[in-house]
DNA sequence: CCTCATGGTGCACGACGTGCATCTGTGCAC
DNA sequence: GTGCACAGATGCACGTCGTGCACCATGAGG
């Protein structure tokens, strides 16, 4: 459900000055965004808006395609990507191969899907977010919404992501979902802003490096999680994601050593 | 070589503040760096030290790569990537087919090895500025010192990059091989630092974002390059990095409209 | 000259990915 | 309800990709 954890003392970012929004930061009560993430919805993979179904064959499309997803998911948690031939994808989801190329153009694409439809949901809700905030609030909050969701409804989702992080071909499947939303991603940060400073490199720069940082974060947190074998606290991931967007807040230059 | 080109007044980064270097923030005269690109050593593609020849052996091994990677890029910029069949690469570059294998796993990694290349050459650049150069000041210095060697000592690097900037196929190696620096880089920017700033994020988030950074300032030029059809002129692609750079150092993060 | 190690090559084979023709079920108009 | 038009699923064929294995050629070292 979406439920905001309670976790330590919301700090939001230490942001050093810049920022100076409304007093509490927090989500405002009535904005809860939703965004539905089952959307992904079909053939372009750009993420078109019809979420809608316009009857059943379009409720049947989707179902197909999160069948494949998580039968590629299931199989390469099991056997490892490598190992899992497209047939097996196939037949554990129910379809003819030659269908799999119909939703996905390769085995590393299916995998990462779950992971891409995330990137999505974080854009949208950054685009849901109140103007009040800051560039970086906004990203953190929404950030923290998709994650949350990600994290607690569905365990699966967890042991997805440590297959992504573990298994070295889905690097570049990934990287790319990810570049894919830059654009997306900036033109929404740009829309925050005066035209002037949309026009400049900021919105670009600002997306390609809230996505990067988010990256990190995750990928400190899920380093932490395949260490210990536990599943980390959210609040961690939390810290880390407000350690990254701390120090993108205050700037990333550091003094030389004088001698 | 690797002149410093003239251009405009070398403003270095507007720092807003935090960095102080020494007065004259160019580069210091004696520190040519020099890093030898020819590099790329053999098998394992990390980036190995050997560079220099244990015999004919070594020398040729590299030629072939060499006459791979370059023969893979020539007919991609000819025909485009994805109507290249790697038979044809190997006979460009006269090869058994086989042969390609034992030097890249893919076309697509042949193509894209000459940037690749490039980001190695940025680390090891960015290792041997001086200390007393400030974080970003460094990455400045090192990433221009690497332009400026690629697009003016190889006109067919410019190409090159249209290439892949262009073709949709390479993004997912293309930031791969980006990823795979990253850890590199950020080994290198901990070892400036002390200790304690060493074990934050920092390191990595500075690594991951300098070089997203370089990527983009990259792009816009490239941008520029595709629409004008001209080359574009070097000072263009200083004042992108440099504005890249300075928002870095200013921090990201942007006030929320209050209404 | 002999021997060893390393890299190039040919071969076979399974997996990948796509174009094309066909079939089936949905959406829609009547 | 009936039938038409089309989107999507499927089967088939074909070319390319990528790898394991065995063998040959050449440089390194004695």
């Amino acid at each position: 459900m979406t439920g905001s954890h309670p976790g330590p003392p919301a700090g939001g970012l230490r942001t050093t000055g810049v920022q100076d929004g409304p007093a509490g930061a927090g989500v405002a009560p009535g904005t809860q965004v939703a965004v539905t993430v089952v959307g992904r919805t079909s053939g372009d993979g750009t993420g078109g808006t019809g979420t809608s179904s316009t009857g059943r064959r379009e409720r049947k499309k989707t179902a197909t395609r999160a069948a494949i997803r998580d039968a590629a998911m299931r199989l390469a948690v099991r056997h490892g990507v490598e190992n899992v031939t497209l047939e097996q994808v196939a037949a554990e989801a129910d379809i003819a191969l030659r269908t799999f190329f119909n939703y996905f153009s390769s085995k590393e694409e299916a995998v990462v899907a779950g992971a891409a439809g995330d990137f999505l949901a974080f854009v949208a809700e950054f685009r849901a977010r109140p103007r009040g905030e800051s560039v970086l609030q906004a990203l953190r909050e929404a950030a923290l919404a998709v994650l949350d969701r990600a994290v607690t409804d569905d365990r699966d989702h967890l042991a997805a992501l440590l297959v992504i992080r573990s298994e070295r071909s889905l690097v570049p499947q990934l990287l790319a979902a990810l570049a894919a939303q830059e654009d997306v991603l900036a033109d929404a940060i740009a829309a925050r802003l005066e035209p002037a400073a949309a026009a400049s490199v900021y919105p670009r720069l600002c997306a390609t490096t809230a996505l990067a940082g988010m990256r990190i974060a995750l990928d400190r947190w899920l380093a932490g999680a395949a260490d210990t074998g536990a599943v980390p606290s959210f609040a961690v991931l939390r810290s880390e994601l407000d350690a990254v967007l701390g120090e993108l807040a205050a700037g990333l230059d550091r003094p030389g050593t004088p001698g």
